[in-house]
DNA sequence: CGTTCTTTTGATGAGAATCAATTCCTGTGG
DNA sequence: CCACAGGAATTGATTCTCATCAAAAGAACG
């Protein structure tokens, strides 16, 4: 069942059922991926791109000194490479981050959509240009936000996409990420990424423990980080 | 003349003279702009998008505290608010960082192309996703490298992209951006960014005065920066 | 030729990396 | 069911990077 991915493009858009009927069709394959398995690797030229079913990746690139940056967050729904179909070469790599199930298309059936669906391609377009956006919001926090407040800007980013794909529950969702990876995610390093989670805490802002992060003041969080999800798109209209 | 939009576009794929016709006739009106006036303000919904002819622009976001981060540096051939087309609302604004002109098209032109263009739809969204990865690498840069290295980097992205534009002149380009929005750029304090740039100078790697450029040692800024650019996709392949 | 913007320098303090351990968890084998 | 191994989270101490404050020196402009 391709049920994310829907929920995920019929928050920007109506999606007819003839369109989710070419999504099926040409996203009939699936593969699973464990933990710390790259989905598609840096420097390859992939002949397909995935939807992310169930599970947690990441875009992420390395450098030279070992360390790790990683660019993406993506939850069950997102496409996380469409981009490769028009730019080809993979100049990063997407790594599973807990156990992942993806669906996925060959290139030549999504250059078939752009052929003969132009609202659909418009609505993959769009799902690349959100990815676009919240690169941009990543970028402003990582260059002027206080450490503090970027966590709680991704926090925020994250309970609403995983609400849109009705992976929360109340004020809270699983999240099955390491502190070093998130550490990897806002560029520090794990000792402070620790305390500033811990600074989140004391606030009495989230709790999270056993993989399970709870957001225990939803207007303080957004005040800290703030958060205005205009730039994720969650609004229904002709594209 | 639309030449550095062609310049651009031809650097990835080949482009019909019908497709350019079809880009001529879209984007027929001319807009200018004076140094420090925004192309297009946050919060608004535009009903057509801009390709910058002549000048340097910035996307930026602005925080409750005053402080400007920008997310992306524009030059000439690029598409600076493609994304408005189906993102609709603008969650950043777009400024002239010196005088400006531009060739704009109305969206429902390029719903038109989407409809019965697909080869150059397929362009269009190429050049969105370009932008794209040119964000996850300043995400990288702001994550993990240093602030040098980080500069190094974006001196070398520059570099590339005015190349691809006829905007270099040898190892040298005109670059009419002050140090307090490189500051913005790159998430720095202008004084910070000030001794960072004197770095670059005191190792003989470049040269900067009167807003001329200047790479004096090509190899070793690519080594600072571990510039590899195939984010930028300068390789003309079928799209 | 003063006004304003931009670049530069110096001094100080806060924030974040690094180094070094310790504690906490969880799955595994005995 | 408990001991143990290895990863993950946490704490403390120290060092270094970068922001901030303050001001001077240059450069551009009406």
């Amino acid at each position: 069942m391709l049920t994310p991915l829907f929920l995920n493009l019929a928050r920007h858009d109506f999606v007819s059922d003839e369109e989710k009927a070419i999504l099926v069709e040409a996203m009939s394959h699936r593969k699973e991926f464990a933990v710390g398995q790259d989905i598609v690797s840096v420097g390859s030229r992939p002949t397909y791109s995935s939807v992310l079913l169930a599970g947690f990746a990441a875009r992420y690139k390395l450098l030279a000194d070992g360390g790790r940056q990683i660019t993406a967050l993506h939850i069950p729904g997102d496409f996380v490479d469409l981009h490769a179909f028009l730019l080809k070469t993979m100049d990063h790599g997407i790594v599973a981050l807990s156990p992942c199930q993806v669906a996925y298309a060959e290139h030549s059936d999504l250059k078939e959509i752009t052929e003969k669906a132009p609202h659909l391609t418009r609505l993959l377009w769009l799902d690349t240009l959100i990815d676009g956006a919240i690169h941009r919001e990543w970028i402003v926090a990582m260059g002027r936000r206080a450490k503090k407040s970027h966590l709680a800007h991704l926090i925020c980013e994250l309970f609403v996409r995983l609400e849109a794909v009705n992976l929360t529950n109340g004020m809270t969702f699983h999240f099955p990420i390491s502190q070093a990876e998130m550490a990897d995610a806002l560029g520090l390093s794990v000792v402070h990424m620790n305390r500033v989670i811990q600074g989140l805490r004391r606030e009495g802002l989230i709790s999270w423990v056993n993989q399970s992060v709870s957001i225990l003041d939803w207007k303080k969080l957004q005040e800290l980080a703030e958060f205005d999800q205009t730039y994720l798109s969650m609004k229904r209209e002709p594209r």
